[in-house]
DNA sequence: AGCTTTGTAGACTGATTAGTCGATTTACTA
DNA sequence: TAGTAAATCGACTAATCAGTCTACAAAGCT
């Protein structure tokens, strides 16, 4: 069964973000989950396997959701728009592996997995922002740069909504949060 | 002795953003820092006050470096300006509390501890925030949301400086930094 | 139906952990 | 100098943890 194995993953995630790694036993996992520790070393030899598992299907979905109708954009600016209210609408949406994914990646253990692999995924990003800069569009400044600091943005922005539930439903809010998002961007 | 407490919080420092908090034993820390588990345990009543004193003290020391100079400059845009410079100054010089900051700032323990007060400390950026939206300079929008946006390109921009340390003293790239920074705010 | 593989269970273990305790030394005060 | 308080030490403990082991139950295959 798949089942359990899935059962597992959500009780982590849910007593990670709310105890960290480390503060989260694999027996609490597995009895949050209704299933016995035996299983949970079934469907992941360690701990950390299941932690990197959970960190890497969490960044699937993210990365599937980012990309989500960005092709049926025309302008880069409309490109770079529908994914940053992608990235607003996933946060919202997921919390906690929101959540679980900063915690993560501010963590040491991002240093003991894959950290260039986290890059490449973003790559279509990076493309748009290429494609910007070409376009005299965009800030003529390392692309590198460039992302960091509209992720860096576009974090602070996500905190904010999470702090102010209110304002995720408010059209203007967004729109003022956007503007934030592109006047970084633009040249 | 207060130096031996010194050495503890510095072993301790170190040792978190290597290998994070409860990955950390106390044993662990001790030996680093030269001293026996009993004097760790005299100086700090548990693990958690240790991990907790070193948060408030790194966060006193960002506050006054964050600060300084900044009644020097004229402008708003000046002082602004100098809380950029003092903060990527401050992350290159402390990059181990710039780690353990940003570690702590996004695991489940700053939920336990005093995470209004961390605003508090930073009221003075606010108050320029605020009086920089009255003189119609920068974006009329909530302060907080403004406060979490720059906050957010600043870690960006801290990022890509911590990865390419070529770039540290390159002027040229510094101030485009600022420019994104600046461009985030202004209305 | 037999046989093998996979999933599930939970008691158990060896190692590790935060924190204690009583003994000893150092620093301070009168 | 005598006496007290604070600092240091490290062996020790009770609790907890990641992971093992053995047994049993489904499920799939021929």
């Amino acid at each position: 069964m798949n089942e359990k194995r899935q059962q597992i993953l959500e009780a982590a995630l849910k007593l990670f973000v709310t105890n960290g790694f480390h503060a989260t036993p694999t027996t609490k996992i597995a009895q949050t989950a209704g299933v016995a520790t035996g299983t949970l070393f079934h469907h992941f030899k360690t701990k950390e396997e299941l932690i990197n598992t959970l960190y890497l299907e969490t960044k699937d979905v993210l990365i599937q959701s980012l990309s989500s109708q960005v092709d049926q954009q025309e302008t880069i600016k409309g490109k770079l728009r529908q994914v940053f209210f992608n990235a607003i609408r996933w946060a919202v949406n997921h919390p906690e592996h929101q959540q679980f994914y900063d915690q993560f990646s501010n963590s040491p253990f991002i240093s003991n997995i894959t950290r260039e692999l986290g890059h490449q995924r973003f790559q279509f990003i990076y493309d748009l922002l290429k494609q910007g800069q070409e376009n005299d569009m965009l800030k003529p400044i390392p692309i590198d740069l460039l992302f960091e600091a509209i992720q860096g943005t576009l974090n602070g922005i996500t905190k904010y909504l999470m702090d102010h539930p209110d304002k995720i439903t408010d059209e203007q809010c967004l729109e003022s949060a956007f503007a934030l998002y592109w006047d970084t961007l633009k040249g």
